[in-house]
DNA sequence: GGCGGTGTTGCAACTCGTTGCATAGGTCGG
DNA sequence: CCGACCTATGCAACGAGTTGCAACACCGCC
């Protein structure tokens, strides 16, 4: 088993960003880490307390004004040591895995107008997303040129969601029009 | 629940364009519609197993010359209309999900020479994948222009494949050119 | 005739992630 | 104070895919 766990060490690179609990967490997750890896806040609670059962996170309660506590985590000695364990081995190149290629591909079996709604309807979502990515270059790393460390990083990752939503434009735009 | 049990209709996608036992569709599924959907035979003979209890696809045994007797499947009429209700359904757009770009960003919590060189064998498996897809566009779509119907389908989700390996390669280059 | 290799099918256990629901503390408006 | 709503955490059941293993048939080789 080469690859397996991997919410675990999504979870590790965002608790050594920034010690969170479960909830600011599940934010983060639908935001920056998110946009490459998604989670629930129920598979989140859950691997939460397996990590802190192996000894990779430690857990303090911290008392807020207004609310209830909150369990902060942060990474201990071991889970750094698990991360940069699972950052040397290596990762397997995934297909694809597209529900919207399959319905693609499959259209002359069905109503291909209903197909290209469906195409139409993804096309408007990768838009907003590029959109929304392009904003957050804008913001967050004006001058890529000058990023190091985790910054360039991060700026390099989003960057790389960019190229992505672009090849979805690109593709089935020309989908569109091939059917046009 | 939108979208789930996704494997039932790539099986019926690849029944429709040829009935097809286990077997030639778990080698089916490791070729062209692999590229885009990817199972294991075990999988595959489960589901298949569960569509016949639903009437989705016929069986029939198949003797063979000097190997074991086949199970052939066929799609229903049942089978086509659970399919082109499918089509119709809208699909959510989903996250990437990359293992490799939550290395690419956590790279700073471990050793950054490992990173670069999962980075770099992942690209050199993108560049293998890109000049495969190439050469299947150049042996059975010379004149895209002239397509229709199932051929244009397929032809446009390969080449959306190809899109997306250029995509890889532009990106896995530019971490490894940022590192450099 | 036995032995290994391949084709073909399949079961069982496990992991991962989702969905639905539950609980408990707190704020705010009527 | 009661109800609606938000924050924060969590359980249980389920759906789906992977891994490991196994059974059986048929081939060719020694």
């Amino acid at each position: 088993m080469i690859s397996r766990m991997a919410l675990e060490h999504a979870l590790l690179v965002a608790l050594c960003e920034q010690p969170a609990s479960g909830l600011e967490l599940t934010k983060r997750f639908s935001r920056s880490i998110g946009y490459f890896w998604s989670a629930t806040h129920q598979q989140i609670y859950r691997v939460l307390g397996r990590m802190d059962g192996d000894g990779w996170v430690s857990v303090s309660e911290v008392a807020q004004e207004g609310r209830p506590d909150k369990k902060v985590y942060a990474v201990t000695e071991l889970g750094r040591a698990a991360l940069a364990d699972w950052l040397a081995q290596p990762t397997e190149t995934q297909s694809l895995r597209s529900e919207l290629a399959l319905k693609m591909r499959a259209a002359t079996w069905g109503d291909r107008g209903a197909v290209l709604d469906v195409v139409r309807t993804n096309l408007a979502d990768h838009h907003a997303r590029l959109e929304r990515y392009e904003q957050l270059v804008a913001r967050d790393y004006p001058d890529p040129s000058i990023l190091t460390g985790l910054e360039l990083d991060q700026y390099l990752v989003l960057h790389g969601g960019v190229l992505m939503e672009r090849t979805w434009i690109t593709w089935l735009t020309e989908y569109l029009e091939a059917h046009a």
